[in-house]
DNA sequence: TATCCACCTGA
DNA sequence: CAGGTGGAT
């Protein structure tokens, strides 16, 4: 068995869970999933990350910058004064915010539009299934998500099977946009958050709300804040931020508030939001 | 610039 | 009605 030794809490459940991946599952203490588009198994015992993966894939520095095992959670939160902020990070600890990749996540959070977690989640299931390569661990099978230059090759009529609906345009003409050139999006790590912003919102079905859940959930971008439903009424409700206020200006208020660490501090306040509030 | 609404699908 | 976007007004 393959293991890690663990320093700071980190909270597998609170973390895999909290929408911002959405193709973890939990069966007989283990967690399947994927990391780097490679199927793995994980679990924590005293202090220890447990894994297995396929062929040595994902490997172990893999694992670490997945889970941003490197970042001081402690050291981000110990400035901040802000009550709403010390309250989440109180009672989520342990709540990782992931560095997945981004080519995964540009698609899952251009399907995530008005959608919920468990349709998103068999959404893309579904297409990991229909496209994507075949992986086994033990008795559990898993599937890579499909490459651009393989959706490309699908019409919007195929992609509706898969319960995509109206994105399935958007998907479509994202992954052929990228299929001659992926490296477009794995060439934002080396971009700031502006020039990345601006790049990933040349996509379609791409606002402003689904780049910056890129920019955090893949790209490290911890200035990057997403606003969504629930970020939006946290703000409103909790704020006192003007609900009239259009999207734009609410995520630069907040950017402006919350400082570098923006990204972060918004991933705790909207799941604590969603588990503890109405 | 700011608001309005169609767009798929399943709970 | 749900973790938006794009197009029109």
């Amino acid at each position: 068995m393959n293991k890690i030794k663990i320093n700071e809490d980190i909270d597998l459940r609170n973390t895999l869970f909290s929408g911002q991946a959405f193709r973890w599952y939990l069966k007989d203490d283990w967690y399947y999933g994927y990391i780097n588009n490679s199927f793995i198994k994980i679990r924590i015992i005293d202090k220890h990350m447990e894994y297995e993966s396929c062929m040595g894939k994902p490997c172990e520095s893999e694992i670490i910058e997945y889970f941003n095992l490197k970042l001081t959670y402690k050291k981000i939160f110990s400035k901040i004064e802000d009550k709403y902020c010390l309250l989440a990070y109180k009672e989520l600890n342990g709540l990782k915010i992931l560095n997945q990749d981004p080519w995964e996540c540009l698609i899952s959070f251009i399907i995530s539009a008005w959608s919920n977690v468990p349709k998103i989640s068999k959404t893309i299931n579904d297409l990991c299934v229909e496209l994507g390569d075949k992986q086994v661990i033990g008795d559990e099978i898993g599937y890579t998500f499909p490459s651009p230059s393989i959706i490309s090759t699908k019409n919007e009529k195929i992609l509706r099977k898969f319960g995509l609906g109206y994105r399935s345009k958007y998907v479509l003409n994202t992954s052929r946009l990228l299929s001659e050139n992926l490296n477009i999006i794995y060439e934002l790590f080396e971009k700031t958050y502006d020039e990345a912003l601006n790049v990933l919102l040349e996509f379609p079905g791409v606002g402003d709300k689904v780049a910056n859940c890129v920019l955090i959930y893949s790209l490290k971008k911890h200035f990057a804040f997403p606003v969504d439903l629930w970020v939006d009424r946290i703000l409103v409700q909790d704020y006192g931020i003007d609900k009239k206020m259009p999207l734009i200006k609410k995520r630069k208020w907040a950017q402006n508030y919350f400082g570098d660490h923006a990204g972060i501090i918004q991933h705790f306040l909207f799941h604590y939001k969603r588990k503890y509030n109405q």
